[in-house]
DNA sequence: GTGTTTACATACGCTGTTGTTTGTATATAA
DNA sequence: TTATATACAAACAACAGCGTATGTAAACAC
């Protein structure tokens, strides 16, 4: 069994994929081999090669596949769309990405390899950069909707968006590391929804 | 010249621990040779391997070296001992948590090796959970700061204790992890005073 | 149906890294 | 003063992992 028809390479470059991240995740990236991702899909080192041209390669594909449609829910429907309650809109934002790590098992995973299992060195370090942007992007974003929230009246007088924008979103960061760091102990997933309406609450005049 | 002084051996095992710490952040933990850190610290393999039994114990003394006093002065001076203005006491450990960072260079270096040059697999995982332990640790003794500033007033009516220390306590998290990603920008280096006074000017009474 | 390309498996050579062993000059204890 | 332990340097053996080259059978184009 050699040649493969289009459907089934494709098939076994997903199966590549899904592989890497399961060695990435027990391994650690480093210490993953190529071996080690050829065994856990079933097929050899000679195929792994054909698909991907490094592991550096197959890192970014990896991470790409699960991460990018994320970033595109974050920047979509939750932030921009909200002509309703601003500050709902942020906490139904918070709200759905541990939904989203709740949910799906490779996001988790994903998270965990990127926080905790990968060393932001050299040719990584590009990625540590996308990662900032990105934030800074959620950042601006939720500056925006707390804007829209005191034009509306629905926050404490004198507080300032920027800095409101600046608090919650280091508290979403905090919030995300502990919530993936937390696995066995799991306290923190268990609590991570009543957190983030605790942390909303605090800016609403009531 | 070959045995040195009780004293000199001393020196060069310090040497090497420095070594070791710019070699970590600058190739990331796993991809760091015993080589690189010998050559760095100017000796040969040999004089690291009498001093330590492989990269990972030596890994430990880096890590105890600069971290465990810094873990000292947490647990200490600041959130214990106020008698005076709980909340305050807060701030001022979170400022100077801050202020260790400005202020020395090797503890900056190793938060960064920490948080993102290390893959915490397999030996490094006991890490990760002292680093959870650690972290709950200070959760209690913001909780505690925070349920004495109730009994004086000092809070908003209904916040909770417990919920405030959490937000807190992710806060710190997030701000951490941002002060030291934030390498070349430097945005939030300049405002973490600020955002600090904003956080804990949430809480107070006005 | 034949030629060419695809999708891999297999084999090879090379380098990097590790842990250990051996050598050695000197500090230190007796 | 001599013996022994110390603090390394230098050499060695062994393997692991990488990238590439080669082989090959089946898919696909024509």
């Amino acid at each position: 069994m050699v040649r493969k028809t289009k459907e089934n390479a494709e098939l076994t470059r997903q199966n590549i994929i899904h592989a890497a991240r399961e060695v990435f995740l027990k391994r650690g990236v480093s210490r993953s081999t190529m071996e080690h991702i050829a065994a856990q899909a079933g097929v050899t080192r000679g195929a792994v090669y054909w698909h991907f041209k490094n592991k550096t390669e197959l890192f970014h594909a990896m991470r790409e596949q699960v991460l990018l449609p994320l970033i595109d829910r974050m920047d979509g429907a939750l932030l921009v769309a909200g002509s309703e309650d601003p500050l709902t809109c942020i906490e139904n934002f918070l709200l759905g990405t541990i939904q989203s790590l709740e949910e799906s098992l490779e996001t988790r995973q994903i998270y965990e390899i990127m926080m905790i299992k990968c060393e932001y060195v050299e040719e990584f370090e590009t990625v540590l950069q996308q990662i900032l942007v990105n934030c800074s992007g959620i950042l601006q974003k939720i500056q925006l909707a707390y804007e829209r929230a005191r034009i509306k009246g629905q926050l404490h007088e004198a507080l300032e968006p920027a800095q409101l924008a600046q608090d919650t979103n280091l508290f979403f960061v905090g919030l995300l590391h502990m919530w993936v760091k937390d696995i066995q102990g799991q306290q923190f997933r268990q609590q991570a929804i009543q957190l983030i309406h605790f942390h909303m609450q605090l800016r609403r005049t009531h």
